[in-house]
DNA sequence: TTGAAAGCGCTAACAT
DNA sequence: ATGTTAGCGCTTTCAA
């Protein structure tokens, strides 16, 4: 059906050799270059990236593995790395593993059979064993989000810590003193920075931590619902909350609707991530959130580098890029009494 | 680096006929099967999808263009695809066009040149004429949500013009007679779809059509906003609203909070897709929403389908399978008079 | 600069 | 049932 290389050849009389140092960017002669041009034109040719990567050993295709890909946090990073990368003529292979360590390990096995030159990797584990294989083989890999314990490779996040431990302090600044907190998980590693920032930010304060206002949730709506009522109840003179990701913080505002709570009369919130939905809630939301698109980026950036160096060294020196958050000022933000 | 076929033929002394036949499927005798599966243990053999593609041509990879993946309706559906597809070996490539012909049409060709064996297409433009390539190499095209014009291929839609219908009819039933449309661009066949089944739910109730009852946005938030203000400009005595896409009925609800205008007491408003926005909202919106995850798996059925038919016959007959949507009850809608 | 030829890892005749 | 062999379309020595 395509034409092939060879068509090229005999209708140019040219040899395979200078039809691919042409496609290669070789030097060719003016006057074969021209013939070339016509022929692939007449012919419709294109290189059939499948037998050079074949050859090659190079697949130009990038695997990516992430949590959940009906996550607005997910899906905005991947849709800028797959822009890059493909501006840059690689294409993406994406796996969504439902956040499930067993299905991630499978993803990696399968993109790494399916012979991907690197891989971008929002893990969901923690144990970053499975990548062995793409270290042994010399394929880079860039982790977003999350760093893994025992993985080789660079890292883009964001400054967790500091986000939490600001949006806590901006909520005693405002007044509050018993501020409790929808936490993520204890293995993911985002979940601990931000529990930890909250501390700080407490402990910088001279406020007591108390048990009772961290609760944990599963970083899903539903988790941030039950999170709340369980703070809420525990915890009747609480006055603020901050949720420390963006599903949680949809299920808390859910759930403080369900349980007629005043927002922020009643009590105050901080949020996680997603501007747009921070805005269109009712009062407007107050939230941290993370700079999604430059995160694909660098990410993108960072894997295109690593595909560009030669035979990826020996000693690897691993970069971590750390990018700051924001804070979006909303209504759900009490003052109680301002602070100095 | 990795083993190939050749070092298990050495290793079991069998021929390659033999070990590429027992990776097909085929008939290997006893003794040799357990040769071969203890030397593939051993030398951790896989096969080589890119060099079986290059021979068999069909490289166990799907295309997928859609809109926008940043775009939960878009996600779920691309989720639900991916997960039916990787669960029978095919791998999936995802472009996203930003809702941008250009984009879109530069997206088949990548995807041709990468040899995809099928396309999955929400198609942004109308006019599938960049289709035919994959058409004339008898390649399956399904597309998802909108019907393209010139394409040819199987579809997987909703019933948007029944949705829409019903759902007016519901805000008639309440006993609102001035009712607006938050309707999409001309171009876009859902979004006419919809509009038609307003319209049809009003004439029914024989309602006069008002044309300063029907605002057209580019489905985005930033539409759903400006959209909703003309509407209100307009129309002083407008009693209910409804929004058909999700991002402008994000949009529409950001510009009602905006604007002081409290829901449903002056304006009722039923909005269309993502049931947890919905349930995040106060008060609760109420909503049509689509049977997205049926949606992709329908789709990814339909596709696997055409890929085990022989040789895509001719007369294709091509399919379109089309679903139904549900409403989803809220407090949005305010009960003027209850009709018989 | 260009051509001839080998070979990447696999499948599929064709023989046996 | 198994072995032999010829390619799939490309890149890449090695000569010329």
């Amino acid at each position: 059906m395509a034409a092939t290389m060879k068509d090229i050849a005999r209708a140019t009389g040219l040899g395979l050799a200078t039809i691919s140092s042409y496609l290669n960017g070789g030097n060719v002669r003016e006057k074969n270059r021209l013939l070339i041009e016509q022929a692939i034109k007449e012919l419709h040719f294109e290189v059939n990236e499948v037998a050079r990567g074949l050859k090659t050993n190079r697949t130009k295709v990038i695997g990516i593995i992430i949590p959940e890909l009906n996550n607005i946090f997910c899906a905005e990073i991947i849709t800028e790395v797959e822009d890059v990368l493909r501006n840059h003529g690689y294409a993406t292979m994406i796996c969504d593993c439902r956040t499930d360590e067993k299905r991630e390990a499978e993803a990696v096995e399968f993109l790494y059979h399916r012979r991907v030159d690197g891989l971008l990797i929002m893990p969901a584990g923690n144990k970053g064993a499975y990548l062995q294989r793409f270290a042994k083989a010399e394929k880079p890999v860039v982790m977003i989000d999350r760093k893994m314990q025992r993985a080789a490779g660079d890292c883009v996040l964001v400054d967790n810590q500091g986000a939490a431990r600001d949006a806590v302090k901006r909520l005693i600044k405002a007044g509050h003193t018993r501020i409790g907190i929808l936490a993520g998980p204890e293995e993911v590693y985002t979940a601990e920075e931000r529990l930890r920032g909250y501390r700080m930010a407490l402990k910088e304060a001279g406020i007591p931590e108390e048990s009772s206002l961290t609760e944990r949730g599963n970083y899903t709506i539903r988790g941030g619902s039950e999170g709340m009522r369980r703070l809420v109840q525990k915890n009747p003179v609480m006055t603020a909350v901050f949720v420390s990701n963006y599903e949680m913080t949809m299920g808390a505002i859910i759930e403080a609707n369900e349980l007629g709570i005043a927002i922020p009369e009643r009590l105050s919130i901080i949020g996680f991530d997603n501007l747009e939905f921070a805005k269109a809630s009712s009062p407007r939301l107050s939230i941290v959130t993370q700079p999604t698109r430059e995160i694909g980026r660098k990410a993108a950036e960072l894997m295109l580098r690593r595909l560009a160096e030669p035979g990826m060294e020996k000693e690897p020196a691993y970069e971590t890029i750390r990018l700051k958050t924001s804070y979006v000022e909303g209504k759900s933000v009490k003052v109680l009494r301002q602070e100095a």
